[in-house]
Formats: structure tokens, sequence, C-alpha cells
DNA sequence: AATCCTGCCAACCGCGAAGCG
DNA sequence: GCGCTTCGCGGTTGGCAGGAT
């Protein structure tokens, strides 16, 4: 799939690439999307791109701003905790991914679908059964010191989150930046926008 | 030292749902 | 009620980095 989107924007023809960009973000669009949001908000994501001046899709847009530019995006290891809460999610919604996402502050739909892929299904794949009650068996649970079943006295302080409660602990609001560490490049970004902005 | 393999991650695409005129 | 536009989600792909041989 993806034909044209396969060779990313290296080898788009002059015309297309002056019509839409594609493939990997640079530093300058970057900051353009960053520094337009913290102006004027996020909008119309096909109208923000014409506005801000990206010759980008408004999907592209927000997807970039989702997943990697969003002052609160957490990055980094995935937690033995986040590991057990992604397992116990999974076992009950499925691939409901943004579904997940949201009881992981922070966390993007695509950072926690790599992460299923890449560690959690591979290793179910290799004949290693998935055991929902206890995901410790996965790896980087080897720093793990949490053991035992979910359902027994052992139960991490995680608890299932229900589902579209806000009253629940576990409610989280898209927004929550409880996140001070694991922070990435961009937190540059943030720290520059004051000048940027100015 | 060179090559191959594997894992990880960013980004794109297609599709369905929701919103609006 | 209908068609169009936009958004959001899930699946998939391609490139890069690091490790293994």
């Amino acid at each position: 799939m993806g034909e044209e989107g396969n060779n990313m924007d290296k080898r788009l023809s002059s015309n297309q690439e002056a019509e839409v960009r594609k493939g990997p973000w640079t530093m300058e669009e970057d900051l353009i999307l960053i520094n337009y949001i913290a102006t004027h908000g996020e909008g119309v994501w096909n109208t923000l791109a014409r506005s801000a001046g990206l010759k980008r899709t408004g999907k592209s847009c927000r997807l970039r701003w989702l997943n990697y530019l969003r002052p609160d995006v957490r990055r980094g290891n995935i937690t033995p905790e986040e590991q057990f809460l992604i397992m116990e999610l999974h076992a009950r919604w499925g691939n409901r991914w943004s579904k997940i996402a949201r009881q992981l502050p922070g966390r993007t739909d695509n950072e926690i679908k790599n992460y299923w892929r890449t560690r959690i299904q591979k290793k179910n794949k290799h004949g290693d059964p998935m055991d929902y009650q206890n995901p410790m068996h996965s790896d980087g649970a080897s720093t793990s010191q949490t053991s035992g079943s979910m359902q027994d006295a052992a139960t991490p302080t995680y608890t299932i989150p229900q589902m579209d409660n806000p009253h629940d602990p576990f409610y989280a609001p898209p927004f929550s930046n409880d996140c001070t560490d694991n922070f990435w490049g961009v937190e540059d970004f943030w720290a520059m926008h004051s000048f940027h902005g100015d």
C-alpha cells in the first residue's frame, strides 16, 4: 500500500512537492506547527495546515501534533505498570488503541500500537503464550518486581479503568500534564517557544 | 571489517463515523 | 434526508540503528 508514500518525500516530483509534502517532518515544519497551534490553538486541521503555510495535509499535521509535538507527549520506556495496563485493556477491548491510549496519559495510540506489535505480539507469536494474568512474563519485565496474577494479592496498584467513566481514577483528560520525565527533543522547542512566539 | 538480521519507530493510507450546510 | 467535508482510528510500510554472525 501507500505506493506514492513508499519513497517518502525523497522522490516526489517538484510538482508534487510543491503541492503536498510527505515523509519525515523537518525541524522547521515542527516549529511552524508548534508556533501556530500555540498561537491559534487546534482548529480545523486542513485549514490550519494552509494557514500555517505548511505544505502538509491536515491529516499529517494532526498526526504529527498528536504523536510527537504535543507538549505532554511522554516518550521513553513503557513501565511495567503501563505494560500491565496495556495488556489488560487489550484483553478487554482488543485493538482499540486510541481507547487504550486514553488510559495512559501522555502515551499515544501509535506508540502503544507499536509497542504491542513489536514486543508483546511478537513474543506471543514465538510460542510464548500470552498470559494476561501475568503480563510481567513479557520482556522488559525483568526489572519488574511485580509478580503473581492480577487476581491474587499481588495485584499491582493499577486498576482497570471503568470505561468512559470520568469519575474513575484512571480517567484522564487527554491533556494531563503529569509527565516530568522522558521528555524528548521537542521540549527544546517549547523552551524556545517564548521567543518564537514573541 | 563487512554483511546480514532484527527490532523499533515515524509516517502514510484507507475506511468509517461524525458534523454541517 | 442527502451529499460533502473533516476527523479519528487501525493497519501497514519503510528507514534507521544496533546486534549478531
